[in-house]
DNA sequence: GACAGAATTGTTTGCGCTCACATTACTGCA
DNA sequence: TGCAGTAATGTGAGCGCAAACAATTCTGTC
């Protein structure tokens, strides 16, 4: 049997610039130069002369020797919850895509859902270590503490969702408008009133969500009935769904997710009431299956890779000094109207 | 206003391992050592004394500068299709946590789903770049290929499936045990076929299961109806279940994914068939969502997570040349018998 | 055809860290 | 009390690359 030493999966060492230059004719810097791209002075022909060598030698850049010779790392930092959510899931596709349409990679750093401060703190802190040059924060983070802001200071991060602090964040969508899109909807269908399910208060959007949705019920003067709490969950929907399905007055409910609206309407239709003949039901976000429930679910979609997208360029803008790194995508939330919702009976 | 150079963000330069040794009155070497946090031979006392002056400065690692010079890197790397499907952020957590719980970080690097070979090899160039030590394969790809060969050489890599070529991959789940589960399920309760609704055939998984489904029926002595194809969409499955309703001796059907079962079940339940009175429905995945359909989907769980930290696990252990990174979790499916399925009617 | 100015290439240096080895400070035991 | 042996710390070098600057080659112009 061979023996072989753990490390070393390659027989020898990898080529290096030099070996690069050797082959080519020129020097290690004529290379560097060939292969940071820009179209530098370096004349066509001994670009491809080297050219030609990396490629026999299969030579590939060592990131972390450019990055500390250069400062630079081009990495750009995701702390996410550890949830298989789509919202995440769908906010780190977008992230991944405008990272790597400006030649940055991402690293990842998970917390799981609820993270205590130091469990953040400590993802924020393996990322700068990594060399993240920007760090997006996909998790509900107290911004305000000194250590958060030493850090932030230290290196540009933005957050994936609108603050009440930015309330014009243009990368993030406007919570408040989620609400009253679904709350006029149902107030237009006819409802008296507008019953909410809300999302779990770790996350700002909840929040922010259920003052909307007050604000918009007092506007048309009527006094919001107390808020029914969730956490995203199905499982959290339903048990909302029951407490619903006990109030005959209640017609109309406003539910942060489309996966509590699952939750909720599967209750509903336990304790004999349809939907959206007895009750009807909008939710957030227009997951792929929210068009395959039964019924299928009425929404307020959220952009979520448009979402990622949105923060990641904006925070490469940061990095660069730029004004722009193509067009921010818009995020706006938009209303689908399916089968859950109808005028009340009658 | 106040007017700031573009990259820099921080006002000088971060600390090095050189300022927190001058401040404890040790060497830079101490420094290394007390970082890398092993029990060395450092006195108690002076890991103290550095460890004061780390947190005093702020210090942290500058891991491109570590890499380099140890050529180590504890980067791996993971290829995921850009979807927001939820076996692939599952997946992803899966490994990340085990990452992490190794001292790992992971960097990834998105395809579009059917990515060109092209476009994977890329994608590997990058994580290759950046200092992977390991890749973690979450998309299925040609390995056979020399171009393939020669990187998979280079640095080990696992896939999240498992293949024909190394059957008991004891991180990835058997596909065809799936099949198994289902088709049996079926069969058990009396149906005498069992038709298929296919996965994405560009997924190793889709065509694994196929064959079991084909297998198990023979076995029976049925002959296989034709595979009706799907993409794992809930769309698919809603195309799938129009062709199904216009077969009447169709009173079963194993659906290789949750969602294409809720589009499945939407289109059957338009064409006046209900579910499981007149078809039976079995799925694979178990995502949140499936015991809120109506009715609450019969599945085959697949253990997402622990399928990620199997795989990372394993690659880690390979790359430490070690062999056992703690245990290597269970990725065994398991049949969830919900309300989908039942026997066919008298 | 000579010269300024630009385009192209080369040389030197050091980024921040860990490795391998050298040195010094301790311990225990005869 | 002294010395071997070990524990604890320090020293020099170099990982692979890009920045800054120096040197060389090209233009074009009169």
């Amino acid at each position: 049997m061979i023996t072989m030493s753990p490390r070393r999966h390659s027989q020898e060492r990898a080529p290096s610039q030099i070996d690069v230059a050797r082959l080519a004719g020129v020097s290690a810097q004529t290379v560097s130069r060939v292969m940071s791209g820009q179209p530098q002075s370096v004349r066509p022909e001994t670009a491809r002369r080297v050219l030609a060598a990396v490629d026999e030698l299969g030579y590939r850049v060592h990131a972390a020797a450019a990055s500390l010779a250069s400062g630079r790392s081009r990495i750009l930092g995701v702390i996410i919850v550890s949830t298989d959510r789509y919202s995440s899931a769908a906010l780190g596709v977008g992230i991944e895509q405008a990272a790597a349409a400006n030649g940055y990679t991402v690293t990842t750093a998970a917390v799981p859902d609820h993270a205590s401060s130091e469990a953040f703190l400590d993802a924020f802190d393996r990322l700068e270590r990594q060399g993240a040059e920007g760090i997006v924060l996909g998790v509900p983070v107290e911004l305000d503490s000194p250590a958060m802001r030493t850090r932030t200071e230290r290196t540009p991060s933005t957050r994936s969702e609108r603050t009440s602090m930015d309330p014009d964040a243009p990368h993030a969508v406007d919570q408040r408008a989620i609400a009253r899109l679904a709350v006029d909807h149902l107030l237009d269908l006819g409802h008296t009133t507008v019953w909410h399910v809300a999302g779990d208060t770790f996350w700002l959007e909840s929040d922010q969500r259920r003052e909307a949705w007050e604000e918009a019920l007092r506007e048309r003067g009527i006094t919001p009935p107390p808020v029914i709490p969730g956490d995203w969950t199905p499982e959290s929907g339903y048990r909302a769904g029951r407490t619903i399905a006990e109030i005959p007055s209640a017609t109309a409910v406003f539910a942060s997710s489309d996966e509590m609206a699952f939750g909720l309407i599967r209750a509903l239709h336990e304790a004999g009431r349809s939907v959206p003949e007895d009750v009807s039901v909008v939710s957030v976000d227009d997951i792929a299956l929210a068009a395959y429930a039964s019924p299928a679910l009425t929404t307020v979609r959220q952009p979520f890779e448009a979402m990622g997208r949105a923060a990641a360029l904006r925070l490469i803008a940061r990095i660069e000094g730029k004004d722009a790194v193509g067009a921010v995508p818009d995020v706006h939330p938009e209303l689908v109207i399916r089968a859950s919702t109808a005028p009340p009976r009658a």
